[in-house]
Parts: C-alpha cells; sequence; structure tokens
DNA sequence: ACCCAGGTGGCCC
DNA sequence: GGGCCACATGGG
C-alpha cells in the first residue's frame, strides 16, 4: 500500500517536470475522430511529418472519410498517402479497416466505440496492421477511452529512470493505469509528453544535457554529459 | 554514409 | 516466447 503511493508520486513527479519544461502537447493534432485514426496508422514507425503530407492530400482529394477510403482504388490510396513511407501495406491495412468499419458499422464511429472498451481493443487487435500502440492511440485519443498508449519511448523512459524495468506491453501499460490517477485528459497528455522527451532527449545514446528528467535517470547525474 | 521516425506481422528456432 | 527481417519516405 505504501509503495503504491510512493510509486504513484514518483510516476506524477515525471508527468510534471515533463509538463513543465515542454508545455502541453495538444494532442491528437486532428480535426475528428477519423482522421486520428487515419494518423495512427499513417505514423506507424514513421515521423509525423511525413504523415502530415500524406493526410493533406487526402483533405485536398476530399478522400478523409471512410466509405471513400473503403471504395477507393488501391493505386490511387498509394499514391496519396505514398509520402508517409510503407504505403503499399499501410494502404492496403487503411482500406481494409475502412471496409471493416463500414461493413460492420455502417461507416459510424459512434457505432464502433459506444461499447466495452475491451471488445472495442480485442477487435481492433483481430485486424491486420493494428498491434497494441496503434490500438490504444486509436482508443485513448478517437474513442475517449481510458488507455495508456506506451510505445518504445516510454519502454527506454522507465528503463532509465529505474521507474519499470518491463519489455512487455500489457506489463507495462498496466504499470502505468494502476499508477496513475484514472483521467483521460492526463493519460493524453503523459503520452504526448513521453514522445516529445523521446524526440528530444532519450535515443540510443544518452544526452541528458538540458534534460528535464536529469536528476531522476541513472544517465543524468554523474559521468554522463 | 549512416541512423532514426508517434510499429506491425511473418518467419524461424 | 523471443530474435530477426521487410516494409519506404524524409530529415539530421
Amino acid at each position: 500500500m505504501c509503495n503504491l503511493v510512493i510509486t504513484m508520486s514518483k510516476l506524477m513527479n515525471i508527468y510534471k517536470k515533463l509538463l513543465k519544461h515542454f508545455g502541453r502537447q495538444h494532442w491528437w493534432p486532428a480535426e475528428t475522430r477519423f482522421e486520428v485514426i487515419v494518423g495512427a496508422i499513417l505514423t506507424q514507425n514513421t515521423s509525423w511529418k511525413n504523415v502530415e503530407k500524406a493526410i493533406l492530400n487526402l483533405k485536398k482529394e476530399k478522400m478523409l472519410n471512410n466509405k471513400k477510403i473503403a471504395n477507393v482504388d488501391i493505386r490511387k490510396l498509394e499514391s496519396l498517402i505514398q509520402p508517409s513511407g510503407f504505403y503499399k501495406q499501410k494502404s492496403e491495412r487503411l482500406k481494409k479497416f475502412c471496409k471493416y468499419l463500414d461493413r460492420n458499422y455502417n461507416s459510424d464511429l459512434n457505432k464502433f466505440f459506444n461499447r466495452n472498451t475491451d471488445e472495442i481493443r480485442n477487435e481492433l487487435l483481430s485486424l491486420n496492421g493494428i498491434g497494441n500502440e496503434t490500438a490504444d492511440s486509436i482508443l485513448l485519443y478517437a474513442g475517449e477511452k481510458l488507455k495508456f498508449v506506451v510505445d518504445a519511448y516510454t519502454v527506454r523512459m522507465c528503463e532509465r529512470t529505474g521507474i519499470k524495468n518491463a519489455k512487455k506491453y500489457d506489463e507495462l501499460q498496466s504499470f502505468f493505469e494502476k499508477n496513475l490517477p484514472k483521467n483521460i485528459k492526463l493519460y493524453k497528455e503523459f503520452h504526448a509528453l513521453i514522445v516529445e522527451l523521446g524526440k528530444n532527449f532519450c535515443r540510443r545514446k544518452p544526452e541528458c544535457d538540458g534534460c528535464p528528467l536529469k536528476d531522476v535517470c541513472k544517465y543524468g547525474s554523474s559521468s554522463h554529459n
């Protein structure tokens, strides 16, 4: 019981440091929840800048719409999302998702999300091209569900601060979900901040100069940098 | 000339 | 259940 309280405050301490240093991130950057879903699929192992170009192409062609993508010629879709990389598999997977949503929910995201979170999650995971992180990004940022998103930056941050040593997705996710207040806005902001941290400081080699977690990181205190 | 991006699935052992 | 690998574009 006492350990739980300590871990909670440690996590919130990290959150506060990140928020103070980077400010609010305003995630997810999208106008609709369908746009969130498209972005979540396109950004897999890809920089957001490239995804923005792809989404802009879809918008210019008025193609950012579930029924339209479900019925578009695959070559056309490939050419529009080409800047986001892996465009052949991404176009196929995106189209399959849209077809699935159209067939089973008449392309209605309200129907799709208006169910038990675990049920939606399992359904998302059953679709080709949607793994843990994409599914949870969709649940949290498009569906407003209480699901913490874990990514490679999260694993790295936890390892370096020593707050939790775990590599398995589910293990790390439940760690955050157990030790954080059940607050969707907090989940959204924390994940976004961890990504921002990772982009700036937590790369392969420790770069601790100016890092907001320097004083709680095993690389931050002495010999490194 | 590397290395990395807001990962995932397939194949092998 | 883990360790590789392909997938593709664009930026540092």
